[in-house]
DNA sequence: TAGGACTATAGAAACGTTTACAATGACGTG
DNA sequence: CACGTCATTGTAAACGTTTCTATAGTCCTA
């Protein structure tokens, strides 16, 4: 195994010297530094990244932790983060939780501990208080994907006003009969997003005077296979929606499905609409509100970056400058500069449309 | 922060064996254990990762290299691994290549050469002569997901076998024009599966006597819309086929959806196999044969772990014992007891059936 | 009871870097 | 010309463990 040592030795130089050449930290003469670097070369030297994470106390690590990497949204985030990480020389740890909550302690335990870890992003990670307090307590910059979470900067989408927004469309198409799938199921119960897309929803129907009936509030578990059953009873039964605005794409492409094997026509005798920009939403023309996972990743990790970047490394930041020029979509959320919003895009394909009923009041006039 | 050295003076005992006790190396009377043990916890002591990396020569950390962590086939893969890992405390270290060739030789320049993974997991990654040797260079051990790499265990499914049965699943049915999917273009052109699916495909064809038409082999990316696209094309054909095997199940979905939306039923006008066991294939009652990517992942760590072990690592490895009794499935690869293959499952649901002309003949006799 | 074989422990030397400190010399300024 | 400044370098002390070596004690057996 050759070391610096070795290689401090054929450049005729000291150790120190070499470090300094090597690392770029301190101040070297230009020929002693590229007799240093060939010196390296020669020797095939490759810095140990143990060493030098021992006694500078950076691993050069950032801890990636997601509930299941294998669904479609954290695969996205994950490749976000992972795109923006490998330009600098970063390595990710993935910790895959599987919204199992004892995996997801001993994660927080047995990893975060660990001092290897550089930086954190938890993504969509539903923390009791004791537990953010633990995982701060690692001193170590955490920026968050998903929900806010007290005292940590967190890169999301506005999921209040997606709700809203797809709701907003189908009332303007003159749909008052709306259903809302909902993603609030087993591993996702206490997902916050589930409540603010559907506090979104009820919202939107409440001022617009359409009644939102408990009945047609499905909850699901973002899965199109448990959407497509849900919404075969719901579609099934004597009184139905002529629209549904699912909390996901692949919940709507679910009742998408179902609505076509019942013989129902999409968009004519039920509107869909999504939340997602699943590349599944082109093939089934499915009008959708498009966040951008990808993007929220590489925001994340760009913010992480620039944090390792200065040194100082707070422990828990009041309030930080430079956020504040966000796009806030709506006044759903109170303006939290610590929350950035991703901006969201509204596509409207052709799996909504003018109800029928409607329809023929418009032919007849 | 608190260190083994602080461990040691409040348990009253030597850094030594203070560090056995919280190892358990070498040999500690129970009672000092305890004292250190307690002592550990009062100070909430963690061991540092870094330091004993440093000196044992192991860092606990895995890599594993996927093309794309955010399609199914390798965030299933990467699940598994990870599911494996997180029960013995070794981290994932995730590099994501994006099927891009530059980006591959820096990860494998950068980061396999930094001494800090004990072990790598390449998927379905085809890697030149010349890199397959720089990967075994780390002299760490290395287990594939995939194709078979020369001197180098490897886990996979058998793609030859997986094509034969679709076609002869199909042919049984009693259809004979019959068109092929596969996955060669772009970022996978040079993945060996596609060319073994394939050639199972026209070998079985060539044993039926059935003519196999260049025209109906279709170069697709593994992707449903591309998939649904080129199958629009071909099914609009005046003359088209009875039958499609697709060489993945999203490929076989987007298949299936062009054909509705062509008016064509499925099976009755269109018969659609697929391979994967992809979630989507049971809402459409898709006829596949199944993979199981997360038990491949699992099973790569579990050999991997068992390396790690036995603390011997060798270079590059021979020839392997106890790895014979593997399913071979069918006579299609060569008996490689390095490459083991792992059971697949035929799921026959309704997505095939006998050919509209044949059920025709079948019912006049 | 003497000797050998263990067990339990302490002490110290690694592991391969970075970096604080000190030393040397060159250069510019009053 | 003397002195301060600065760039360059060497030396050695960290960083926080593990593990090797040595020593003292304990127990068993001949």
């Amino acid at each position: 195994m050759t070391g610096i040592k070795e290689v401090a030795a054929r450049a005729g130089v000291s150790v120190g010297t070499a470090s300094r050449a090597l690392s770029g930290n301190g101040s070297v003469a230009a020929g002693t530094r590229q007799r240093v670097l060939t010196a390296a070369q020669q020797l095939n030297f490759v810095r140990s990244y143990n060493a030098s994470s021992l006694v500078t106390g950076r691993s050069r690590i950032i801890g990636v932790i997601v509930p299941s990497v294998d669904r479609w949204y954290f695969a996205k985030v994950v490749a976000g983060i992972a795109e923006e990480l490998i330009t600098v020389g970063y390595d990710l740890a993935l910790y895959n939780i599987f919204g199992d909550r004892d995996n997801q302690d001993a994660v927080l335990e047995d990893f975060l501990m660990r001092q290897r870890l550089d930086a954190v992003v938890p993504v969509s990670l539903e923390l009791k208080p004791e537990e953010l307090t633990r995982m701060l307590s690692i001193r170590r910059p955490v920026v968050g994907i998903g929900g806010p979470m007290p005292g940590v900067p967190t890169i999301g989408m506005d999921h209040f006003a997606a709700g809203s927004l797809a709701t907003a469309h189908l009332l303007g198409l003159g749909h008052e009969r709306i259903a809302h799938v909902s993603g609030g199921i087993d591993p996702y119960r206490d997902f916050k997003l589930t409540d603010q897309r559907q506090a979104g929803f009820e919202n939107e129907m409440k001022r617009a005077g359409a009644s939102v009936r408990p009945e047609w509030i499905i909850a699901s578990d973002f899965t199109l296979q448990d959407a497509y059953n849900k919404a075969r009873s719901l579609l099934a039964m004597p009184e139905r929606p002529t629209a549904v605005f699912a909390a996901s794409d692949e919940m709507a492409i679910g009742v998408i499905l179902a609505a076509r094997d019942l013989g129902l026509q999409v968009p004519h005798d039920l509107s869909v609409v999504g939340i997602d920009g699943h590349e599944l939403g082109e093939t089934f023309g499915l009008t959708t509100i498009q966040q951008f996972p990808r993007q929220q990743g590489q925001q994340a990790a760009r913010k992480l970056l620039q944090k390792l970047a200065k040194k100082t490394v707070p422990f828990a930041e009041g309030n930080e400058t430079g956020g504040n020029d966000m796009p806030t979509t709506g006044e759903s959320l109170p303006p939290d500069s610590l929350h950035e919003l991703l901006d969201t895009k509204f596509v409207v394909r052709n799996s909504t449309a003018v109800p029928r009923s409607r329809a023929r009041d418009l032919e007849r006039q």
